[in-house]
DNA sequence: AAGTAACCGAGACGGTACGTCGTGTCTTCAC
DNA sequence: GTGAAGACACGACGTACCGTCTCGGTTACTT
C-alpha cells in the first residue's frame, strides 16, 4: 500500500485515519463514505490518504483489519475436542457478527471487490484467507482423531459449511439464523 | 417501476436505453457505467431514463432480464428423471454463464445491492427467486418419485448446491469449475 | 464568451455571478478571489462559471463593465467648448476614479493581462479603447474649432496625459494626484 | 531579505536557486513558476527557500538583479554632451529591452506588485528607482549646461518620456517603437 | 579534536483551490 | 404532453502548491 518513504510516515495521520474511516463506514456505510468525509474527520489532508492508500476501500478495509487485531477478535477456533459442537459454536459466531455495523461494512468491501480485483485480493489475504485456515486447521485435527474420514475433501467442507451463510447474506434471500448453521451441520457432518 | 402515463411511452427510447444500458455494462462494468452514458449512447434525454427508472442498476436489471427473455436461456430445468443428472447438467450451465459479461453485469447488480435493499429485492425478484423456484419444482418432482426422501429440507438443499458456487464467485477465492459441481453433488446427494 | 446555446442560459444566474464577483473583487483584491468563493457567493454550481468564463479575470472584467454601464458611468468626455478645462475635469475624475475599490480591481483587471493575451484584449476592448476614443474625439473636435493645431499628433497627446498617470499607478512611485495633472497639462497643452 | 546567519549560507545554493528562477521564469513565466519547481529544478530544498526569500516574487527579483549586474547592463545613462540625442539612444534602448524575455518577467513582477505592496516597494527599490535617478542625473547635468530651462520640472519630465512607454507595454493598446520615442522626445523636448 | 549548532536536501504534513465528472432536477423547444 | 437536449445546484473527485514541520547528513564555528 505504500510507494514514499515508510520511515517519514506519521503514525498520528495513520491511525486517525484508519479511526475516522471505521467509523464513517460503520455509520454511514463505505458507498457513502468518502476520502473528504473521512479527512475532514481525522483532521488531515486528503493528499495524506491519497499518498497511503489507493481507494476508500483499501483504507476501510486496513481499518477493519487493525480493529479485528484487538485482543479476542482474531480467526482463532474454537477446540473443545467436539469437531461438530465448536463448529456450532463458530458459526453460531459468524450469524451474530454478521448481524453488526461492522460487518455491513465488510458486505461493503465485498461488493467494492467485484469490480475491483486489487481489493478482491486484498479482501482475501486479510480476512477471508486467515479464517478458512483456521477452519482447515481444525478440520485437520478432527481428522487426526478420527472425527472425519481420512480421505475427506475440507476444501469442499469448508465451502458447504459458509457458503450457504454466504448466499443469504449476499443474495439477502433471507435473513442467517442458528437455525440455518443447524440445518447445515446436520446434512453436512452426518452423526 | 412506472409512475407517468405508460399509454403514451415511446417504446422506441424504452428499447434504445435497455440495449445501451445492457452495451455499456458489458464493456466497462456496472459501476462505471452512468446514466448519462445510457443517456447519451441511447440517444435519449436523462429525464427520460430518470422518468421511468429509480436508478442505473433498475435500468440496467431490465436490460438483463430482457436479454434473459431471449429463446432458451429461461429459468426453466432440465427434468430427464434422473435428478443427479439434471442438477449435474443445469449446475454446469450456471458455472459455464458465470463466466460470461453478463454474468459481470449480474455480479455488479448483486454489489449494487449491499447498498440498497430496492436493488436487492429488485434482483430477487427478478432473477434468483424464479430460478429458485425452478430448482424447488424439479426437487419436489424428485420427491414425488422417491429419488429423494419425503421429508428432505428442500430450500436448505437449494443453498448447499449453490452456495459454494456463489462463494466462490463472490469471495473470488478461486473459480468455480465443473469439478466443484461434481464434488458438491457427491457430498450433498450421496448415492 | 460562450460555447453553449446562450439561449438557455439562466440571466438570474448571470446576474448573481456577475454581482458576486464584483463584491468579492472589490472586498478582497482579485487575486483572492476565487471561482469558488464567487460561485459560492453567488449561490451558483462552480460548473455554472466555468461554462460561460474562461478565467476568473474574465467573470470580474465582464463584472465591472456591468457596472460600468450604469447611469452616467460612460466613458462620455465633457464638452464646455474649452478644451484644457474640459481635460482638467476628466483627468482630475480619473485620478479621483484611482482611489476607489473598483479601480484596485481594474488594476487587478491589468495585472491580471500581464500573464494572458485574452484577457489583455478583452480589457482594452471593454475598458481602454472607448474611453481613448471618446478623449479623441474631443480633442478632434476642439482640433476643429482651432484650439488645437491641425496637424497635432492626437494618439501621442493621448499617451502624454495619461501615460504619466498609469506610470505613477502601476509602477506605484507615488501616488496620483491633481498637481500632477495639472503639471502634465501646462507641458503638453503649452497656453 | 534574510534573518538567520547570513555568514553560514550557502552560496551554492543561493546561486542555484537564482539561476533556476530566472530560467523558470523566463520559460513559463512568473505566474506559473512556483517556488516547488524552482527548489526542484535548483536541487534544493523548498525550505532552503523560505529561509531566505519571503515570496517568489523576492527570489525572482533577486535573480533579475543579479542578471542585470552583468558587464554594461547597469542603470548608467549615456552621456555625449547632446541630451536629445542621449535620451534617444537610451530610449531606444529600453525599447529593445521591452522586447526581450527577461523583460517579460519584469512585468510579471509589476503586475504582482499590484496585489503587494512589499513586492511594488522591493521592485521600486532595486529596479526603477536607479534608473529614474540616472535619468535625472543626466537631466540635471543638461540644466547646468543651459540645454534645459533651470526651473523645468524634471521628475515631470521623466514621467512624460516614461509614461508612454509603459502605457503601451502595460495597456498593451500596441507595441513600443522607435517611433514613439522619437515623437515623445519632440513633444517634450521641443527644440 | 570533539562537540554542537546551523544549514542543507528531502519530502510528509494540514490546507485551499483547482477544474472535471456525475448526480438528479428543471427549463426550453420540436413534434 | 412526451421526448431530446442540456443548463442548473450540488458534492466529490484526484491534483497542484502553499507554507510549516520533521528528519538525517553534512559543515564550520566553539571550547
Amino acid at each position: 500500500m505504500s510507494t514514499p518513504s515508510e520511515a517519514r510516515r506519521s503514525q498520528d495521520s495513520r491511525l486517525a485515519i484508519l479511526e475516522a474511516a471505521f467509523a464513517e463506514a460503520s455509520e454511514k456505510g463505505l458507498h457513502s463514505t468518502t476520502i473528504e468525509s473521512i479527512a475532514a474527520r481525522a483532521g488531515v489532508g486528503k493528499q495524506t490518504i491519497y499518498r497511503w492508500w489507493k481507494s476508500k476501500a483499501a483504507v476501510v478495509l486496513e481499518a477493519l483489519e487493525e480493529e479485528a487485531a484487538r485482543p479476542g477478535r482474531g480467526a482463532s477456533f474454537p477446540d473443545t475436542g467436539d469437531l461438530r459442537a465448536d463448529l456450532r459454536t463458530q458459526m453460531r459466531g459468524v450469524v451474530r457478527a454478521m448481524r453488526t455495523p461492522a460487518f455491513a461494512t465488510y458486505r461493503g468491501l465485498i461488493a467494492a471487490a467485484q469490480a475491483d480485483p486489487e481489493i478482491a485480493r486484498a479482501v482475501n489475504d486479510v480476512i477471508i484467507a486467515p479464517r478458512v485456515h483456521a477452519c482447515l486447521d481444525r478440520l485437520r485435527r478432527a481428522q487426526q482423531v478420527g472425527q472425519l474420514d481420512g480421505d475427506a475433501d475440507l476444501d469442499l467442507l469448508v465451502e458447504l459449511l459458509y457458503g450457504p451463510l454466504y448466499y443469504r447474506l449476499l443474495l439477502q434471500t433471507e435473513p442467517v439464523s442458528n437455525a440455518q448453521v443447524d440445518a447445515v451441520l446436520a446434512a453436512v457432518l452426518p452423526a
